[in-house]
DNA sequence: CTGGTATGAATGAAAG
DNA sequence: CTTTCATTCATACCAG
């Protein structure tokens, strides 16, 4: 290890460091934006050791260190995107939600290849999840064969509504909403990222709510 | 904010967190100078909202009354199915353990509404999970007598493998760079997570490939 | 409080 | 494109 090596490390830690607390104080400020009361953030710093059983729990990123010796150990049969490469995927999705040709495919892989190994098989399967999942969230609300009273939602906005369970046994609640949800919050993510997407009118694809689509 | 936008800022915390697990690996590495498996950070950073608005049915963030009780909240509670609930499901499953068609979904999930909170979303994911499950149960007492080719991997840990392989032709391998490890604790964890400071510029998520620390 | 286990949820990949 | 499968992650819950 070398001395500019070490450096190097050094101005990482430097840099993550940063970006958590960056990240930390984009929370805060965004419930600045909330009428009530709002954000807390709670940093929950743990620290355990462990020998063998330990792997990486994060999805988002490959595994570093750790596969140095076998680059099997914890590695993941299928492709994870990493951060970088999903917000690249995000904005491409949201520019032309439309299925993207073939050689569209090529290109995004090949920008995306950037950032770690990826195939355009992946890319493809990317956009087709993408868009079924978000069609299914979207259709949730729109048709309604036969209402469901049971639907309490009171906004339409809000599709993923009864997220929440019935842990909470008095407080089914969660009637609120008023469309009280923020418009991009000034500082976002966007800024701390640098650039991340903006607000817009994207539809959490995750978490379909519906998967009926004809209601 | 929007539901996206929460959600990519809980990917990015991931990220961040995972990072932050990778330079704890290095830094151990660096001072105790041995292997690196071991230490695990888990940074956890959870927001709460104490108003409703802010949870709009975002998964990862919901409850409202947590205001008082703040330690406990945020945590993103998942439905959990009343036994009422349960029978009426497993019922249903033995009949059909086919997969229920969209609109018996619906009326799964309104028949089980009467005994609690439940989404279309939570029976789906319900039956999806049941039938994996006992799926993987009766292939696990059914040894395939193939070989089981003996992982030397550090993590052993997981019983059954009957991974197919990588359908990823260019898995990322990550071929990871010598190891990186310095000899100098001089940064400590303590540090990164004591004080979280450290000016300097913000430099965007997808450009920290660039330091690549783990090649 | 800590660790293990059951299971709800997220999502890449594949089948239809 | 739509629906299903498989794997993994995260959390509720239970045991020591």
């Amino acid at each position: 290890m070398t001395d500019e090596q070490m450096e190097m490390l050094r101005k990482q830690i430097s840099v993550y460091a940063t970006i958590c607390e960056q990240l930390v104080e984009m929370h805060k400020g965004l419930s600045a934006h909330q009428d009530f009361a709002g954000f807390l953030v709670e940093v929950n710093l743990r620290c355990f050791a462990s020998d063998l059983g330990m792997r990486l729990g994060n999805p988002y990123f490959c595994d570093p260190l750790l596969s140095s010796s076998v680059h099997k150990i914890g590695s993941r049969q299928r492709w994870t995107p990493k951060p970088a490469q999903l917000e690249i995927l995000e904005q491409i999705f949201k520019q032309c939600n439309a299925t993207p040709g073939r050689q569209k495919i090529k290109d995004i892989t090949k920008e995306l290849a950037q950032h770690g190994q990826i195939s355009e098989t992946n890319v493809y399967n990317w956009f087709q999840n993408r868009r079924a999942r978000s069609k299914r969230k979207q259709s949730a609300v729109l048709p309604n064969s036969g209402e469901s009273e049971v639907e309490t939602e009171i906004e339409s906005f809000k599709e993923k509504k009864t997220k929440p369970e019935d842990s909470q046994p008095d407080e089914d609640a969660t009637p609120v909403s008023d469309h009280m949800y923020l418009h991009s919050p000034d500082i976002g993510i966007d800024q701390l990222v640098g650039k991340m997407e903006s607000p817009g009118s994207c539809i959490p694809y995750w978490q379909l709510e519906q998967y009926d689509l004809f209601g």
